[in-house]
DNA sequence: CCCTCTTGCTTTAACGATTAAGCAATCAAG
DNA sequence: CTTGATTGCTTAATCGTTAAAGCAAGAGGG
């Protein structure tokens, strides 16, 4: 390894010159700060951030920590964290909190002893993290009074809400999958909100409610609106074990357009993150935080988008009154 | 920041000694160094990660590279790393190889550069990284030279064909997705080892292939084994458009068991990794390079096991001939 | 009783960078 | 010309930890 030092004894300059040369900080002569470039770079020179980060108390990293990593958003969102943080030459940590508000504490001082600059933070359903010695963007929902970044989980749920509404259904069934998440509650605030009071509205939650959502089929609901794709899909299985089809039966929507979501038959019409654009401002934010910008910082939202696929359709009885073509 | 050095004029010591006393090196009395262990925790003392690694070129991180972390299997693979890393006092630093191989040489050096202990690596399909300096575990598949753990995915391969064997089929189609991967190429191999002869085989390949695959139902063929979960679904598309029953008329098998597929319907007949032990014995093998145990390795291989569910049953001839029941 | 060994601690240097302070030479202004 | 500012570099200290070497006191052996 090619320290500052033998760059400095090779070239018969200081290293504070060398230091100062290379980081473009000081007074260096812009002649010899060309030379000292070059010969760095034949030398096959790389600073040591342990070195530098002992002197500056910077490490260059930031800490991600998820409340479950198998999340099936996680991977696209690290993925876009990871290609951000490389521009601005940030290293990534990850941490698993593995479900619990414990673990997650754990995961956080972990990441601290390792010196990190700065966390993302996934926050555990329902838990708001301690206070920390190093800047936080919290990634969850409008809600959450510390969030710093966000899809508009609210607005997401009500452009599916009026996309079913505008094609014509009068009774529909929410299904969401864990009442403890703020970020459901907000999707199906949003949903319930965008109808009027005049259309007929059933909200379950959990596994038993999947079986109460169909049921309703039965007595004249015709559109199925759940807070996952996986949910729906969930419902989408036990629609076909009833023999209940989609869309002509019952309309059926999900939530985060997941992997399988346009593969699946019928495609499911569903709300997409715009995940790009929440892991590039929690990025800028934390950023601008630990550069010491940004005193204190509202949270932002990021629109949902509606993707309409072949899950959902006008409704059976207006079909019945007016048949397409 | 409590450091070394406030606790050792706290108690009149030298700072050495409080060193040796909380790494259990040198020689120190066992009466000081508990009470120098008290005192350390009472003081909330955090040992310098970054001058530790200055001193002793040790960060105790590891690298992991993937190359695309939008794989379905990142998010296991990282979270069961990230646990056992845990437990070894490692962190661990991500990287995405965005699908190319410069990207992933680049984030290996990226990663170099932060001083990592260690690197794992799930190589592009494809290529193999070039020799770093550091020890790395290879997580691909067994024909790849490089590798050091991996499923078993040829034996996988061998196992559901030898389902769809047991239970009768005696003309079948494979279908893989890209050529270029081979762990897809090791299934397959797996596959066609395992199948007699006498038994009639196309092997298929990418999106055209589902196609081609959905029309050898029409000749005779009565399951379709695939190389994936995600090619099985596309395919189960493929089948629903065109009116064929899955599994009354073909039978359908995929590979990974992924997060959809006990859910779709029908429940996805597939083959598992052990991404578990996959990523504990990875750790396992650089750690053990690391601390300089374990001169060279072979490459070492997890079983993998098949799933049976309800995508796959009995050929609709045999149940012509005796019906079931 | 002398010598060696062991124990328990201290001294000191070092890892590789950054940075404040210092100093000589050059330059501009009066 | 003298003075003050500017430029370009060096000196030296420092971040927090580790580890080799040193040293005094007590233990054990002959």
């Amino acid at each position: 390894m090619v320290s500052i030092k033998q760059i400095a004894s090779d070239m018969g300059v200081s290293t504070a010159t060398i230091s100062n040369a290379l980081t473009g900080k000081g007074r260096v002569s812009q002649e010899l700060v060309t030379r000292i470039q070059t010969r760095a770079e034949e030398l096959g020179y790389r600073p040591s951030i342990a070195a530098r980060a002992l002197k500056t108390g910077q490490t260059g990293i930031l800490g991600l920590v998820m409340p479950d990593l198998t999340n099936p958003l996680f991977p696209r969102i690290a993925q876009t964290l990871s290609i951000q943080a490389d521009k601005r030459k940030l290293g990534i940590l990850i941490a698993d909190s593995r479900g619990s508000a414990d673990e997650q504490s754990e995961a956080l001082r972990r990441l601290l002893d390792r010196g990190v600059d700065g966390l993302i933070v996934v926050p555990q359903k329902g838990t708001t993290p301690d206070p920390m010695p190093v800047p936080v963007a919290v990634l969850n929902t409008a809600s959450d009074p510390g969030n710093s970044v966000s899809a508009d989980h609210s607005g997401g749920g009500a452009l599916v809400a009026r996309h079913i509404l505008d094609i014509g259904h009068r009774k529909v069934v929410i299904l969401g999958g864990d009442q403890v998440s703020e970020v459901q509650r907000d999707r199906i605030a949003g949903m319930t909100d965008a109808l009027p009071s005049d259309i007929g509205v059933d909200v379950f939650w959990g596994d038993a409610g999947v079986e109460k959502s169909v049921a309703m089929v039965q007595t004249g609901a015709t559109a199925i609106m759940t807070t996952s794709d996986l949910i729906a899909l969930q419902v989408r299985t036990e629609l076909m074990r009833t023999q209940i089809s989609v869309p002509d039966q019952v309309s059926l929507t999900g939530f985060d357009d997941m992997s399988f979501s346009s593969i699946m038959h019928p495609a499911l019409t569903t709300v997409a993150q715009n995940v790009d654009e929440i892991a590039s401002r929690a990025i800028d934010i934390i950023s601008a935080k630990i550069s010491g910008n940004m005193p204190d910082h509202e949270g932002e939202t990021v629109p949902m988008q509606l993707v309409v696929r072949q899950s959902t359709s006008i409704p059976n009885h207006i079909f019945s009154r007016r048949p397409p073509r």
